[in-house]
DNA sequence: GTTAGCACTCAATAAGAAGGAGTGCTAATA
DNA sequence: TATTAGCACTCCTTCTTATTGAGTGCTAAC
């Protein structure tokens, strides 16, 4: 257990590094307010706190720097709510003013926004659509044996698709098939969709057109293309800015990472929602050694809707970065909610 | 006017510096093959070069290396198309079998491998869609007061937009709506709609239904949204690998000029179609001192269509990329046709 | 016109020297 | 016993100073 002075100290060092990037010394500590004791005194506390493993040194005769397991304590048990400025909130809160926005441009902004906000880099899981239900189903036919599927969902979404039309299929065939479609899925959530015309309508659809061709199955593997909802970024060049990022090869690692979709999907933990915070290592990536990751959840009704992060260095500012992302979920949350 | 042998050891100079990133020296350039003069003789040349402007030195006693005028030169006079190799061609071609595959797909796809083939960052202007011709319009009511309003195109693409619906409208108001629209504006390209609709639509649903509100005004501003077309990037992080961009700052400066949609629309030549080579300072750009863009288009019938581009440092290998730009460029061109 | 030879320039690298921030330890102090 | 002052020591950083080597420009000889 660590004592308060313990306590104190840790929180200097870590705030003061956040701060300043540079390792921080016993006298610099000292000359602070508030603490009433001595540099020598403060280096035997640095002694114990890196023999605890929370502070490291950078060479031998350096300062201390916070370790991973330092921002972890730091982030469990000393994280105080920053109080955050009006002019915060009024740029947050005036994304969501304007009630006929598309749900896509509200998240685009919101990234922008978070990551302006916080200087490090955001981004925003879009909204799951698998659990939207099909409002109406259309199919336009293009040319010969080529034709549009589209679904509308029940919040506004489109989702279409090319699709190729068997030659024996008549234009009143189509408008047949479009309708016993619409019967049968309107209502049915997307993620469902291909149990349920498994189940129902391809023998009802055999049954009034007499042949069933691949044409279906094709329509309906929508659910590959956006395996999770798509995803938005914010301020992808303000990790050149960081100085822990001055070295080309980490900043290239993370360029490339960010541009794989697969492998970012990673980084949002999966069924947890509420605020979670990943430092350095915890989050299995090398390129990400020296970042740390907080993730926030943004729901409608009891279900799980999407996520926003935000990633920045290890040393970023914890504080600040949880509370706006929180203001920016539920208000997302409340917006989407409407819609 | 440059003599032979003045010529033989620019060409000389150029194809080594875009292969080794090194300036070049006269000993090195008479220890070539097929150069029948001593390094004094190459030096007094060099000298030359360089008061007319085709050579640069990086400091007082270093090797050469092409300046900007020197490039141009080159570009313009020297440049004998490569030979590509099968292995390239049959990468490329394989992109265009899948005759299903969606045209964003596809896209997306052509700046991935023109990005791998160059090891530059490749980008791509989507298909101009204001030329597509309107196939079916439609609304689909979402809740009270909002609606999705939807374009098909004769090319396939979809575009569409929350609407609001005034309250005044009833569900049968919107389908008389939807049937005059049908009825005026097939056929239609997107880029007339609004005059259109101006001229012809207003005035028969004004009879039909009594009241015009602002509707359908806002369900057209859909130009607003797509204003050129999307942007497609491929190998974004290629710059980094480039020596010239060991430069933090540079690095900086181009990522973020490839954020803002707005200013990356300014490096297509506007209303030129062919291959288009800009050096250095031509971009009139900071970011892009230190950069080439080679751009093509693709095209459908007579009418321009979209751009392709490749972005890398002036050192870049313009006999490669050009006969891969052209390469693509009508794959693409051919592949959107038979859409 | 071409080339060999030589003096000169400048970047890059290495090696040393000086300065400074910081630590760890010991001994004195409250 | 807990705290603190003092001091030796470490190692990074910065600044010089040589040293090397690639390359040029010029002159004189071929």
């Amino acid at each position: 257990m660590l004592t308060n002075r313990q306590l104190q100290i840790l929180q200097v060092i870590i705030d003061d590094f956040i701060a300043t990037a540079q390792p921080v010394g016993s006298r610099q500590i000292a000359k602070k307010e508030g603490i009433g004791f001595s540099a020598a005194t403060i280096r035997n506390e640095m002694a114990d706190l890196e023999e605890l493993g929370y502070l490291e040194k950078t060479h031998t005769s350096s300062g201390r720097v916070p370790s991973e397991k330092g921002y972890r304590f730091y982030v469990d048990h000393m994280l105080k709510p920053q109080i955050i400025t009006n002019q915060d909130i009024i740029t947050i809160q005036s994304l969501f003013q304007d009630r006929m926005m598309e749900t896509e441009q509200v998240i685009r902004k919101s990234a922008d926004i978070l990551s302006e906000l916080t200087t490090y880099t955001s981004i925003i899981l879009g909204p799951d659509v698998q659990l939207h239900k099909v409002r109406r189903f259309s199919i336009v036919p293009i040319s010969v044996g080529s034709a549009v599927a589209i679904i509308v969902t029940d919040h506004g979404h489109v989702e279409n698709r090319l699709i190729s039309i068997p030659e024996n299929y008549s234009l009143s065939d189509i408008e047949k098939v479009v309708n016993i479609l619409n019967e049968r899925l309107v209502g049915v959530p997307l993620e469902q969709i291909h149990k349920k015309l498994e189940e129902e309508a391809t023998a009802v659809i055999a049954q009034h057109i007499g042949s069933y061709d691949g044409l279906l199955t094709s329509i309906f593997d929508l659910n590959k293309y956006h395996g999770e909802g798509k995803i938005y970024y914010g301020g992808k060049t303000n990790m050149l800015k960081q100085p822990e990022f001055h070295d080309l090869n980490k900043v290239r690692m993370l360029m490339e990472l960010m541009e794989k979709t697969s492998q970012i999907q990673t980084i949002f933990p999966h069924h947890q929602s509420g605020i979670q915070i990943r430092i350095g290592s915890e989050n299995h990536h090398i390129a990400m050694e020296d970042c740390s990751v907080i993730t926030a959840t943004y729901t409608i009704g009891e279900e799980q809707k999407g996520s926003i992060a935000i990633i920045g260095p290890t040393r970023m500012d914890y504080r600040r970065v949880v509370s706006i992302l929180d203001l920016m979920s539920s208000g997302l949350s409340r917006f989407i909610e409407r819609h």
